[in-house]
RNA sequence: CGGGGCGUAGCGCAGCCUGGUAGCGCGCACGGUUCGGGACCGUGAAGUCGGAGGUUCAAAUCCUCUCGCCCCGACCA
């Protein structure tokens, strides 16, 4: 690629509207373009990225025996209202008409494409197991496009979905994908953890999330630090064991606290740990009506631990809600004598507490759970670091990930409202078990760039640069130097190292502050060092090591860069 | 959907409070001098100030509505 014919727009200055590093060093390096919110246009070198992403992709899935398809973008909404998610899903989903009239929606994902399919073109357990992929453009309807690449509207996805007779097998589908799914990040040269993750609410039989660190990420895990336990969920479904404070001798009685709200004031004024405050919460479920949570006074509600306890979604309660239904105002509520459901945090088990009166300005100290309230006790509390493992008792850091692929197992929640059944070696008729399996290409760019980047700009991992090799051509007019460059770039092609000749007329810190700002892993410098010495600059973006060598050692230097720097 | 911020030349911004008909840097075009980490001098092109309505002799500036984008939160099958 000759960069005077190229379309690379590297901007100095970073654009207004990006605020996390990939997005700011993608726009920057001319990789991408808005559109509108989380809407992209790919330039070469961003679909050069995505290019070399995929193929990595489709060799990994191959080799698990996945089969390349093309699932269409626009669906029917009568798959869509046979599974059930026209209506379960919201605003999330484009949703058309056609010129008759006919609902139509976007694609955010292919479970009815491919339960549609299965249920004509499977039937017999001789037809199974079967691996189903593509890599396809997805619609969502985000509620906040955020984070450049990371979230976006419209995205592509490489989705997977795996067709077994039984549950059994499904298991080997899925730890196929996992290990296909390792081998495919590595390869990319993230730093990843595999996550045990919320099936959701709608069944699911587990999934796991891949998860890359990145300050930029969005969720959140808990990992034990003794490598040899593993454990690692996210904070989702992450349990974890807190230090118990001290408890004092506490008899039950009501104390006066007037004007105080929160579980800081109440702490402050009673001169304790606020460990040994009870928070208590206060929220309407469609089903179970008013329903009272607690956690320890340090602690956060994860709200999706509540709605996995409740079976339901739920909202908090309004003030007027609170006072109505316990008598008090929020400031001062309690489980003692509430006539609501309640649920405690396990850790609440042990211990007595100060908690709310339901008194206005009251509270009441040396309350214990189960003795001076029924309860049920479920894991409610969000896993702060520092906290044990649940499983071998070493403390739990907690990290900022971005997520980068995910593994679920279906069942039969696809196949059997759409009809998608075999005859088994008894020839009866049974429902495929599925799995889905997604990677978002994208956010692998994105992450890599989240992961790699310095102060001069990207450093891209190896497989996935969108070149190998950038070649400065210092003095534009000095003919020696530009015959010296174009048959370096012509070895480095003929020896299948991809290359970019910087072949403008520009300053030579133009081009340099360029090929830094691109993250090519080596430049060559094809400058005065040519003329006065006949030797030319091979550098590493990555360590910034430079070498200086005759022009025909450039290819095997590259290649000793490599073989040192790139994932094996 | 709740909260906050921003829309002025291709990009990054100032001007708005206190109304008087638009400016800076980069980029771009041309000429010249330069030439190993985003050069310098000169000349020049380029903006219905997001849109609509209103107030006013006069609106980028004040008021109302609206559209778009960003950030925090909710949501995220």
């Amino acid at each position: 690629m000759r960069r005077s014919r190229s379309l690379v727009p590297t901007l100095r200055e970073d654009p207004a509207d990006a605020e996390a590093l990939s997005h700011r060093l993608m726009v920057r390096a001319g990789l991408v373009r808005q559109l509108a919110a989380g809407v992209y246009v790919y330039l070469p070198l961003g679909q050069r990225v995505l290019d070399k992403i995929n193929a990595i992709i489709r060799e990994e899935m191959n080799a698990i025996g996945g089969q390349e398809i093309m699932m269409p973008v626009i669906q029917p909404a009568e798959i869509w209202r046979e599974s059930g998610r026209w209506d379960a899903i919201g605003g999330e989903m484009f949703r058309l008409k056609d010129r008759n009239g006919r609902d139509l929606c976007l694609g955010m994902t292919h479970e009815e494409v491919v339960a549609w399919l299965a249920a004509r073109e499977i039937r017999s357990y001789r037809d199974l197991p079967q691996i189903w992929y593509q890599i396809q453009t997805k619609e969502r309807d985000e509620a906040r496009p955020r984070s450049g690449l990371l979230r976006t509207r419209e995205f592509l996805m490489k989705d997977s979905y795996t067709l077994d007779p039984d549950t059994d097998a499904l298991d080997r589908s899925y730890a196929a994908h996992e290990g296909a799914y390792r081998r495919i990040f590595d390869r990319c040269g993230l730093r990843y953890h595999v996550v045990q993750s919320d099936p959701g609410m709608m069944g699911g039989l587990g999934s796991h999330e891949f998860m890359a660190p990145s300050a930029a990420g969005e969720d959140e895990i808990a990992i034990c630090r003794n490598p040899a336990c593993g454990y690692a969920a996210n904070v989702e479904m992450a349990k974890g064991v807190p230090s118990p404070p001290v408890f004092p001798a506490w008899t039950r009685e009501e104390i006066a606290t007037p004007n105080v709200r929160t579980i800081a004031e109440v702490s402050a004024l009673l001169g304790i740990d606020q460990r040994l405050a009870v928070k208590s919460l206060l929220y309407v479920a469609p089903k179970a009506g008013p329903v009272l949570a607690l956690v320890r006074g340090d602690h956060a509600l994860h709200e999706k631990k509540l709605a996995r306890a409740l079976g339901e979604e739920f909202r908090p309660a309004h003030p007027d809600e609170v006072r109505a239904i316990l008598g008090a105002p929020v400031g001062s509520v309690g489980p003692v004598g509430a006539r609501v459901l309640v649920l405690a945090d396990e850790v609440l088990r042990e211990g007595t507490y100060i908690t709310g009166a339901n008194r206005e300005g009251f509270h009441l100290k040396g309350v214990a759970a189960g003795r001076d309230f029924e309860c049920r006790f479920v894991d409610l509390h969000t896993v702060a670091a520092g906290e044990a493992c649940a499983r071998c008792g070493e403390s739990l850091d907690v990290e900022r990930v971005i997520e980068i692929g995910n593994i679920f197992k279906l069942g039969t929640k696809y196949s059997v409202p759409l009809k998608a059944m075999y005859l088994d070696e008894a020839g009866r008729e049974q429902p495929i078990v599925m799995g889905s399996y997604g990677i978002g290409p994208a956010r692998i760019a994105a992450g890599a760039v989240e992961q790699g980047s310095d102060a001069d700009g990207i450093v891209w991992p190896w497989a996935i640069a969108p070149y190998h090799v950038y070649v400065v051509i210092v003095a534009m007019k000095d003919a020696a130097q530009v015959a010296a460059a174009e048959a370096i770039y012509g070895a480095c092609r003929r020896h299948g190292l991809e290359a970019i000749l910087d072949d403008r007329d520009e300053r030579p810190g133009v081009k340099f502050k360029d090929a830094d700002l691109l993250g090519i892993p080596v430049r060559v410098t094809v400058g005065n060092a040519l003329v006065k010495e006949g030797v030319v600059e091979v550098r590493s973006r990555k360590t910034r090591e430079e070498i200086r060598l005759p022009q025909d050692g450039v290819v095997d230097a590259v290649r000793a860069i490599r073989s040192r720097e790139a994932q094996p």
